[in-house]
DNA sequence: TTGGCGGTGATACACTGTAACACTCGGGCA
DNA sequence: TGCCCGAGTGTTACAGTGTATCACCGCCAA
């Protein structure tokens, strides 16, 4: 597949990285890591692409076990709320957090408009200038999203080799 | 009201303005500035907070002309796509564009939590630093929103005159 | 006149998200 | 042990967002 893990690697290996860094997470703040978050996020962090609510409740729905929307929408809830997951905006759709950081601050989303990955990064100059700007404008910034659509490095290698 | 507006200004004068670009645009291109797209831009910049397409909906219909929802989605497509609109993707709503750029890139989008207001700036420092974290990501953009949210400078200033 | 085309009206539907209420489970306490 | 309480979950219902589809209308060109 794409071999770019420097960065960090979502997919399934990922997914067990995911898990044991929200197990850490939880145990230091005293939060319950529950077997429905345990699972929203173990959905969400085995796939590289972003998943709806919708998505992430059929995918955990068994014979036997009929898991609602909304109870993914709270598990999400919660997931993002200690940035174990990233929520989307131009996709209302879900990624869990390929990195360590867990404030949520100064994060850039890659969505390729190929393959649909979506790569997580972090760009303290952007941030210094969007901080400087922000100043001068007399805006004081709470939070913000920055997510940028085009094509993957993955994407346009193959393109090249291919074409 | 509030009297910031030295940088651009929504509100009543402002959706006369626009509308006179965007009859311009239109005129340019060879579009059509139909009645219910000259409507929903007016509804829109009539607004310094942005507004839902049901809102526009029902802004519009009166006794006698009920403008269905889907219409409105038809008609926003089109100012979108000629930059006359942007869309807030945090909010799932849409604003009229205050700038005469139309390119729709570049673009920042400062939101107060406050008071609701929608603010648009260009940021080309910030613009800079991010092309070339893509670029040592090896993304290449397409498109990208970017939007703050916080206080604007209206309400922290109040709030220092009052407390 | 006819036919094509863009825009609009209208209905239906899929997707996204929230409100409200009941239930379970575990822990603390009399 | 029995009771209470709070967090989490299940369930239903519903509001909000967006798209698909078809019919109709007006305009222009052949």
């Amino acid at each position: 597949m794409h071999d770019h893990a420097a960065t960090h690697d979502h997919g399934c290996g990922g997914a067990q990285a995911a898990i044991a860094r929200a197990e850490r997470l939880c145990r230091e703040r005293d939060l319950q890591f529950t077997r429905l978050r345990r699972d929203v996020l173990t959905a969400v962090a085995g796939q590289t692409r972003p998943m709806g609510a919708y998505d992430i409740a059929e995918a955990l729905s068994e014979p036997g076990r009929r898991v609602a929307a909304v109870s993914v929408y709270r598990a999400l809830d919660f997931l993002t709320e200690h940035g174990l997951v990233h929520r989307i905006a131009s996709r209302n759709a879900f990624v869990s957090c390929g990195h360590s950081h867990t404030d949520g601050a100064g994060l850039v989303f890659l969505i390729c408009r190929n393959c649909g990955t979506i790569d997580e990064t972090t760009a303290p100059e952007v941030e210094d200038q969007l901080g400087r700007t922000l100043a001068k404008a007399g805006f004081r910034p709470i939070s913000r999203i920055l997510e940028v659509e085009g094509e993957c490095g993955a994407c346009l290698g193959q393109a090249g080799a291919e074409g």
